[in-house]
DNA sequence: GCGAGGGTTGACTCGTCAGTCAACTTCGAG
DNA sequence: CTCGAAGTTGACTGACGAGTCAACCCTCGC
């Protein structure tokens, strides 16, 4: 019974504490202090834990994010159609804002987005999450499942850029999160790129 | 020949430098000392014209978002059909980067998707876009040019989320922009939300 | 040529906050 | 019980940068 860690990670206390920090009052705007009490403990711990405040937004970052790339990886090894895979994407995002939406604001707002700071330091892993899905339009587009002559990257960007407007509609507070609205969301992203908005 | 104004515009020289240095630097990095080093001129000046910081990013916003609303505006006064009345919103948007890059990161990464701080603050404006386009989708559909069962609102974000999309590749350096890129890329946002991506 | 008012200057103030550090506490091993 | 390492504390420092302000310079009307 006798554990050799601690009772409580406090290291995980400040990573919770600094990711409701961060969605309330934003990066810049928000002192290290803050964070300290937001999480119980005191400023200097924040330090013991991490080298600097950027590197905790970093491993914020980074923790989730590689989350959501192995769920694209699995997703995309599954034998299902490419609509499929899509819709699978876009509910795993869509789910991972209705479970944590502080975290996927923080991550959105201060990394997704953000082209001069923290955005620009972490493209390559942005990159790679475009890239998993440029390469499952691509593959439908071979085997006919999609048309031809949309560029895929674009397809992609479109795709992405959709989810992540609706998910900014949320956190704006401009669109209400009614109990099945994320489901309507899901569909209604994946109809829209998929199926697109005109009579056929 | 003898003008009342001075030769030169001051306070525009302050906000055209303003400009290139929150793009650069972006608005939280960057001192006011920058601004007025950019301009060449000293740095009360700054202060002079403007209340504040903030202010001078707010007055760039605010002059550029509302020539943005009177074109599309324009647009939609046209009789044409829903679709090409998307395709000149894209055009218009893609055009404003064409013509003035920094401009238009500025406003989208500090304005437009800046959860915390100015997008907050101009949360009603920026709506104002999205509900115009969600008023072109209802038409549309109204009148069978689109199918009925997507969500005005949410078509709005996935047409407006696709295209800021597109324009973050650019600022991010992740999407290279060649001479026919632009009109390639309006091309291809209107024909993935329109068409779909899928066989017809 | 003189005075008034707007335009322009940049050194300075003053609050803020990231990051440091020396001291204190806890706990397990011997 | 004792020692040491790891965990924890918060007062302090040093830099930085937004905003102020008193003085200076034009230019134009009289």
């Amino acid at each position: 019974m006798a554990s050799t860690r601690p009772a409580v990670d406090k290291r995980r206390l400040i990573l919770d504490a600094a990711v409701r920090v961060f969605a309330r009052q934003g990066f810049h705007t928000c002192r290290v202090s803050d964070i300290a009490d937001e999480a119980g403990v005191a400023y200097g711990l924040v330090y013991h834990y991490f080298q600097s405040k950027d590197e905790v937004l970093d491993t914020l970052f980074l923790e989730r994010w590689g989350v959501m790339i192995e769920a694209i990886l699995e997703i995309d090894r599954r034998e299902i159609p490419a609509r499929e895979k899509l819709q699978a994407i876009a509910s795993f995002i869509v789910d991972s804002y209705r479970h944590d939406p502080d975290l996927m604001k923080v991550i959105i707002v201060e990394v997704t987005r953000a082209a001069n700071s923290f955005g620009a330091a972490h493209i390559g892993e942005i990159n790679r999450a475009y890239r998993l899905i440029e390469g499952i339009v691509e593959q439908a587009q071979a085997s006919g499942e999609f048309r031809r002559g949309i560029s895929p990257a674009f397809a992609a960007m479109a795709f992405y850029g959709a989810i992540e407007q609706v998910l900014t509609g949320w956190i704006f507070g401009v669109v209400d999160e009614d109990v099945d609205g994320y489901d309507r969301a899901k569909d209604y992203i994946v109809e829209t790129i998929c199926g697109g908005l005109q009579q056929r």
